[in-house]
DNA sequence: CTGACTTTGTGAACGTGTGCACATACGCCT
DNA sequence: AGGCGTATGTGCACACGTTCACAAAGTCAG
């Protein structure tokens, strides 16, 4: 998060930024920010701040965003072409390097410049291509024997869409965003709100939410 | 999560479930799962277990989840489109009330059987249909003015793509869901993976990875 | 060079979430 | 009816992340 705002700050010429200012920009404590930032070394100037384009090479550096990481994804549904049309991830360095499916009939579709191949070409991706990162944006049901082929093939981050908890080996990293959670969250909060007669509003989850 | 998972339990018949099954399912603690539930009340019976769907029926009191919240998506770019043809969404009580954006061209587009409008309709949509929940699928330059012009329109709790941090008056519940720091998280991990000599191979982040 | 001002880096306090361990309560079998 | 086994509910300790507060370190003006 850090990164994303400094990189904005650099476009707009900005040299150096303070701990206070980076933690309002960031909606967190100025303290949290020091500490975040201690942790990658000294970097900071005691009466100036930070040098921008310095610290974002450093969490580049730390968070191993030095070169590109190739992604490929399982399941070329809704979400699937969505994520592999979506530009960001791109130019975020996380290069689309296969999209993959079950369905004979979304294979050879093109979405986002990316040819739709077959799952069983999976392995031959990630070999080719050093992929080490998975997405797996198939329905529920499909979810666990994605993951499985997406191990099998070499892969040892996933980034999981698929409201499953995944098993997964040792060694494998999983994150799991899951958007109908998020949606019960809010719900959570709509419904204390009208029921408990306000005295929650205002309060939002640790750090997710903001307010000016 | 116990939500999703105890329905799943429920359609497989399975009438009653320990602390212990729980947390296999959920990948957590057994503890963790018995203290979760006690904050709904004592509703486990010693030396048997929870009955599912009592269970079932408590939490999705405690979410807010007795009756649908309509949700209206600003933005109908790659994300928003793949979210309004997502049927999950209203399979779990989120129904799509509207789809909204500012380009002429998507407008009376029709994505997941709804018909896209303009933004300037969104006032319109929220009251019409008492939606109190909006999401944000614009580009990040886009995502202040989307939020604001949500809150205008009555929303109170947002669900953000953009990777922005969004500015809500006070009683306006903010989520944020960042896909590119989801990859950077797992770029982290590979990076330490091949850099340090795996000695933190297996370490997840608290609670969101999962090995077998 | 000195002094006033600014901002970092970090020790300590605090709050929260997680896990252990065990008393308690319930069901079932004899 | 009574005892045994099983699973809950929770007090306690621990670990972790967040915030406060302040000394140290640097800048800048005169």
């Amino acid at each position: 998060m850090y990164l994303r705002i400094l990189v904005e700050q650099a476009n707009l010429e900005v040299e150096n930024i303070s701990s206070e200012g980076l933690a309002e920009l960031a909606g967190v404590n100025a303290a949290k920010v020091r500490k975040d930032l201690s942790y990658l070394g000294s970097y900071g100037t005691r009466g100036v701040g930070y040098e921008v384009a310095y610290l974002v090479y450093q969490i580049r550096r730390e968070l191993g965003l030095t070169h590109d990481w190739p992604v490929v994804i399982v399941g070329a549904g809704n979400l699937g072409q969505a994520l592999a049309g979506y530009g960001g991830f791109g130019e975020r360095g996380f290069p689309v390097a296969g999209v993959v499916d079950i369905d004979p009939v979304k294979i050879d579709s093109v979405i986002g410049g990316v040819r739709v191949r077959h799952i069983d070409d999976l392995a031959q991706i990630v070999q080719g291509r050093q992929v080490s990162i998975g997405v797996v944006a198939t329905p529920p049901a499909a979810a666990q024997d994605a993951a499985d082929r997406l191990v099998r093939a070499g892969v040892t981050s996933i980034l999981n869409f698929a409201p499953v908890v995944l098993a997964v080996p040792h060694g494998v990293s999983v994150r799991k965003v899951d958007l109908a959670v998020e949606l019960q969250i809010l719900s959570y909060y709509e419904q204390r709100r009208v029921g408990v007669g306000m005295h929650a509003i205002g309060s939002n989850d640790s750090g997710r939410g903001a307010s000016a």
